[in-house]
DNA sequence: TTGAAAGCGCTAACAT
DNA sequence: ATGTTAGCGCTTTCAA
């Protein structure tokens, strides 16, 4: 029978039973509302835990339960700007505190991974969210493990895997409709790299919403990196082109505040002479561009939360889907697409 | 004696002691390198574990050692640009996957953080370290937790707790020294809001800065907010009032490239006839602006694997300096304070 | 309604 | 050099 916590050990259920001059087990029932108690008992163990500040150590309940109510969350790419919404979605389902989250950033870096894979299996979470930049798909991290995976953003490569993505096209549709609705008809497109499936999804994108409206992309499509600067260079060569537009699809808020940027010093009114819009909703960019900019907001806090949402789903033993399921994006309408 | 495991159940070390017809404690020192072992025996455990891809239960272990090898990372306020780096930071002290990171991010909600704090000491966690934005200092958790707690970019309010900050001041006379030895002499400040203890910190770091040149400030500090707005009502300020300057110490990037930009709309060239420097060196904005930024380092990076290094000392028992302790900024130089 | 006892998977002190 | 044993703090039958 322990004596009173010292002070350094914190109290443990022995000594809460102590205090109330009951058994462990009871403490146990008491505390976790399991088995049929008299209130009176319930109470006096409460109040005895209450004055101990006990906590329960939940390496010893994991070690019965067989659950650690932690998940992994797994990030190949650095965490970044987009990373940060899809960690406070996934907090968010996953209560705060109720089930943790431990954070691995493996940089890109597949040793990393497979080690920080390995020290989440030890630890026994309860499962796994990875995710990443998103662009083209990523490894699996396999099939044949003990708990289920959740991919967000950066989908598997294995079809038995469940990825979530948001939908790059339904976002792009989503905004060359409203550029169409503000009355511009002669779209140019500027992307991000080529290479990036993202500037690929929204390029099919754009064009779907043009052909749904008998119009076409004016000129081809252009393509660069995902900085203001490329923004501005492409303002350049559309003018110099010398064909005629009247609404911008930017594949990033950077490229779209570039572009407005050197619209504006070549005299070019935007959203007057010219409709802008953005994708990412990066309201430091969106806010501080003249003039602000329409955006595509991908929805990662819903996506993260959906993801969380889905893995608890798994968890908890229901069998889930699988495949690529992506989420609708929607559109935050500023200035920059004022109807003339 | 457990069977070979059944495939839903991860092996244990009773598993491997039965295939390498060992028992359970030596499989145990083997894995641990603890004791003395015949190397032979040690080979024979080491493949049985390889061959059940035996991964050790810490619950269990933790449940003996009392250590879980597991920080937590407590975030005031929202997960932000500056949370990052310190994160990356911590992680890279924590050793990949040696110890890992729980996430809470508690929104500035004292009852949130409470309800996190219990869940981290719930799972005995070793160590905390506690972030949020940087301004002025925030409530102790408490001197009489069980594990020793670290402040980063957030002071506590208590003295007898250790509170890691970046040095603004010295960043800060860093910057304006340089504005100096660039050929500069009239020099303004562009704060951010008044009331923030890191817009006040600047101001008397630029003042120390100039005193020490006997030289003052060029009008008098303005204050506003972050913003690029700002930045830009604060260039016509500064142009309306008539007074010369050829130098602009402003305490954010944001704030300096929206100065910039206003400074080359009015015609006034940046860095010949205008020196200007930023704070964050947020690349983003430090990159985009025309000219690249001049921009104070925070070294964030840096603080977070300083106070996961100071955490992993004090948790091996080590006694810890207490109080407030200053990390030193660095100056990244771009083309905004190009000589004259 | 409560308690006794076994066990989760591991470590560590003590035997052998 | 290896095995036996006890116990970490909790949950969970099962018995009282």
């Amino acid at each position: 029978m322990p004596p009173t916590p010292t002070g350094a050990r914190p109290a443990t259920i022995a000594h809460v039973a102590d205090l109330a001059g009951v058994s462990p087990s009871t403490v146990s029932k008491a505390l976790n509302g399991s088995g049929q108690l008299r209130e009176e008992t319930r109470r006096r163990v409460l109040s005895a835990a209450e004055e101990l500040g006990f906590q329960p150590n939940l390496s010893a309940r994991s070690l019965t339960t067989g659950r650690t109510y932690t998940v992994g969350i797994l990030t190949t790419d650095s965490i970044g700007r987009f990373t940060i919404p899809l960690l406070t979605g996934a907090e968010d389902a996953l209560g705060a505190g109720e089930m943790a989250m431990i954070l691995c950033e493996s940089r890109g870096d597949p040793i990393r991974e497979q080690h920080y894979l390995r020290s989440l299996l030890r630890r026994r979470v309860d499962g796994i969210i990875v995710t990443g930049r998103s662009s083209d798909s990523r490894p699996s991290l396999g099939r044949d493990l003990p708990i289920p995976v959740i991919y967000a953003l950066a989908a598997s490569d294995h079809p038995d895997d469940l990825s979530l993505l948001h939908d790059d096209q339904q976002g792009t549709e989503l905004a060359v409709d409203h550029l169409l609705g503000t009355g511009r008809s002669r779209i140019a497109y500027i992307g991000g790299p080529a290479r990036h499936i993202a500037s690929q999804n929204r390029l099919a994108g754009a064009r779907t919403a043009l052909e749904r409206d008998r119009k076409q992309l004016v000129g081809s499509p252009l393509f660069g990196d995902w900085s203001e600067r490329w923004g501005r260079e492409a303002a350049e060569r559309l003018i110099r082109s010398g064909t005629a537009f009247d609404g911008v699809f930017c594949a990033s808020d950077q490229i779209a505040r570039g572009l407005v940027d050197a619209l504006r010093e070549n005299d070019v009114d935007v959203p007057r002479a010219v409709g802008v819009v953005g994708v990412d909703n990066w309201s430091v960019m969106a806010e501080a561009s003249r003039p602000s900019l329409t955006s595509v907001d991908l929805n990662l806090h819903e996506l993260g939360h959906t993801a969380a949402s889905r893995l608890l789903q798994a968890i908890s033993g229901q069998r889930i889907a699988t495949g690529i399921e992506k989420l609708p994006c929607s559109l935050v309408v500023r200035r920059s697409t004022e109807k003339i």
